[in-house]
DNA sequence: GACTTAATTTAGTCTTGCCTAAAAAATATA
DNA sequence: TATATTTTTTAGGCAAGACTAAATTAAGTC
């Protein structure tokens, strides 16, 4: 376990973002993109990274995660999930207000201290957007899981995680009180525009819009 | 509130402590020898700190804190100490390895974190050093106390904190099952080399070195 | 297949934070 | 007071990680 800077710790954990989507090798802009710096630094760093055998790079045909590099990556994700259910567990943060934090804590090393608080808090699955945490080999629980919009009149689900993290997107849930684990029933789908209502376990009904429909994750 | 680097953030920090034995101004050499750097990348620093107004700084004459760089290396000393509390009350570290981790995560930013997880802790005023912490105005509790090799025959007290942090001192004192809130009466002091016999409350009887006497803070 | 466009890399700089060696100032000593 | 010693600063460099501009390679189009 060589000892990678912060910055090497965000390019490997974009790149595995990258990875999640699509499965061929990834771009110098994609990358550049996620990370909002310009593809010519990026490219330097590539080069490093593969040094280090971080990355497989084949110049001007893209990059891949080792397995090294990718485990790096995972542990990343691990201790940043980890972090966000502390904050919402245990300080009481709401869902849209953990990310930056957990940004910087991910980077704090000490896998017993990680490995401790996983404990401390239960040992949790998912994490308060309901994405799972990998454990300590990087193995992730998977989970039979569709999108809302997927569903049709009459289906029974729960909700068990958002695909779109935005800040307005969560604060816009908290606000009509959704939150993971809120069981409901599809009772109407709108053909026109493909809204759907529900009718919640509390009782209420909710008209929601095809956006935020294919944006959150049910299970049934 | 600029944004200060880790760095930056250290240099403030170590000021701030050599400050504490050394009311005068501070020389760069000190400093260069508190965090292991050269003298010459001290004086470097100094001048960049003193351009944000974070210390005053005369050339050969050493420097101060200015109350904005007080501030600053004071919340980092609340930071590391409510840190450390976490680590040792919720993920059952022992006090001798929570001091590196807490060095990395005083440095996240984030003081409605830190107040939040001031209140989780039960708003502690001491961290398990029994060292104080600042509160968010970087007032610091004080409490009267003296050093175990003060006291007398028959004196009786209790043991609030150490002077020396250092990990073989604070593993020596876990191996005696000594720990901060013990209660003990000395009932014998050796003229000769000036060891201690104390009686513990759990009925203990133990024999202690005047290098160890010297650096445990107690209170009667 | 030649040409155009888009993606990527290289070249040359900049800032931060560190270093060593040398110069300058302050302090100690004879 | 003059000299020696210690402390501190300046000068010149280096590595990491970023940038812009220019060059190169790949991909798409006629």
């Amino acid at each position: 376990m060589t000892h990678l800077s912060i910055t090497e710790e965000n390019y490997l954990k974009s790149i595995l973002k990258l990875s999640d989507h699509n499965q061929t090798k990834i771009g110098t802009n994609e990358i550049a993109n996620e990370i909002n710096i310009s593809a010519a630094s990026v490219s330097d760093m590539l080069r490093k990274l593969a040094d280090k055998k971080l990355i497989t790079y084949q110049k001007y045909y893209g990059v891949k995660l080792t397995k090294t590099g990718e485990h790096y990556a995972k542990n990343l994700v691990r201790k940043h999930r980890l972090w966000e259910v502390f904050l919402t567990q245990k300080l009481q943060f709401s869902w849209d207000e953990v990310h930056d934090l957990a940004e910087q804590l991910e980077h704090v090393k000490g896998d017993d201290m990680i490995n401790r608080l996983e404990k401390f808090l239960g040992n949790p699955k998912f994490d308060p957007h309901g994405d799972p945490i990998p454990d300590t080999m990087g193995n992730i629980a998977i989970r039979k899981q569709q999108l809302l919009i997927e569903l049709k009149k009459g289906d029974k689900a729960v909700i068990i995680g958002v695909k779109d993290t935005a800040t307005t997107f969560l604060q816009f849930l908290d606000s009509i009180k959704i939150s993971l684990g809120t069981k409901f029933t599809v009772i109407g789908v709108v053909i026109y525009d493909h809204s759907m209502q529900l009718k919640l376990q509390d009782g209420r009904e909710l008209m929601l819009s095809q956006q935020v429909c294919s944006n959150i994750f049910v299970s049934s």
